[in-house]
DNA sequence: GTATCATTTAGATGGTTGTCTAAATATCTA
DNA sequence: TAGATATTTAGACAACCATCTAAATGATAC
């Protein structure tokens, strides 16, 4: 799947956009955001793969922890380059 | 679902993608967008009612004819809103 | 080394999606 | 009214998605 489809599919979600939105205040990791939503740590793991397969995050390991960060760049990128398709 | 996930859903198939960019130029109807993707015309019925359904685009009946448009401001709106949340 | 903590992977399940063919609806024209 | 045209609706099917529990992996601390 192209990657402005892997975006938009990713942005579709509301948990997905949430976690976008509290990785734009700062970096976190799978348990702190879990803290916010009421699914499973698997279930989360989940979005944060399909967040991370659309570019929109980042994960570095940190020891035991997994910091994940937002891709600020391409997110604004991706919405840019689809809206130059609309001139 | 809500407004914005349906519209990022609707956008995150890139033959929808495609239609908008069409009705971005000039009103079509389904058959001379069908022109355009190998699709068959159920088909293209479906992406228009899930485009029709996020808001993204309007049905004009003239006689046994549907007209499709862009609901240009809409979508403007629906991206800028959605980056509004991001600041 | 063994227990604990953080996270992911595996596997299952119910619901949704994109596609098709066939049939239905609605409009126009002769 | 009958036939042709434009579009949608109905129903089926394989593929995919979000979720869960249970198990595996990997790192830390005692």
């Amino acid at each position: 799947m192209s990657g402005i489809s892997l975006a938009f599919k990713a942005l579709s979600d509301p948990i997905r956009r949430e976690i976008l939105k509290k990785l734009k205040k700062r970096d976190l990791t799978p348990s702190e955001l879990g803290l916010h939503f009421p699914i499973s740590g698997p279930s989360l793991s989940h979005h944060l793969n399909i967040l991370k397969t659309a570019n929109l995050i980042s994960a570095d390991k940190q020891g035991q922890k997994i910091i994940y960060s937002l891709n600020t760049t391409v997110f604004y990128e991706i919405l840019n380059n689809f809206l130059e398709g609309f001139k």
